[in-house]
DNA sequence: TCATTTAAGTTTATAAAACAAACAAGTTTA
DNA sequence: TAAACTTGTTTGTTTTATAAACTTAAATGA
């Protein structure tokens, strides 16, 4: 009836990061978090969480002299947005009556 | 560019509880402890939190000699479910890049 | 009858998660 | 060279999620 949720996307940061890589080859730090809004210590631990599971990897460079991170969807993560997306439908269908 | 996503409405039970409130007039107890295979301890705490938000009314009753709890959902609760659900297509669509 | 089991929840104790403040390691600038 | 800035990470605290233990009352049965 209810097709599970992925705990790792459940938390809206993660999920706006795995959005934002959806749309783009790379992001990196600062990128995702002018998107985000999150604190530099909220996002660190979020991109961490999400390379742990191996939804993207995360590869450390340098921007001029400083360093730089970024980030990209695996096809696991990508995989894994895409299934959490339509198991949240069956919360949708179910409640909203269509039956679709 | 992102919605903010309910926070009630990010926790599975809770999200369950809803939608399935969605599809009907009222539902007891052991009806949510059935669907959605939450604990009995679990579920009863997730109740009062949509009770307390307003997402939801709780009446107590019996059936037989038996206390029976039916929850439905209030107005302010099916606008806050749509709403999540709008709020969640902001995270798809930016990221499935459809622009739709 | 009175001890056990079952029903229907609630409370509470613990584990996990979220988050920001403080910290670290290096760079630029005055 | 010392102060301020960059780019993150670690840590400590607050919330949250969850199941175990508890409560109250009704049914069952020896």
């Amino acid at each position: 009836m209810f097709k599970p949720l992925d705990a790792l996307l459940q938390n809206q940061i993660r999920l706006q990061i795995m959005s934002l890589l959806m749309g783009v080859e790379t992001a990196d730090f600062n990128f995702l978090l002018e998107e985000t809004q999150a604190s530099r210590g909220n996002l660190s631990v979020q991109i961490t969480k999400l390379k742990e599971e191996g939804y993207i990897k995360v590869e450390k460079g340098y921007k001029g002299n400083y360093p730089s991170t970024h980030c990209a969807l695996t096809r696991k993560g990508r995989t894994a947005f895409i299934a959490h997306f339509e198991a949240l439908k069956s919360y949708w269908e179910d409640g909203s009556g269509t039956g679709a």
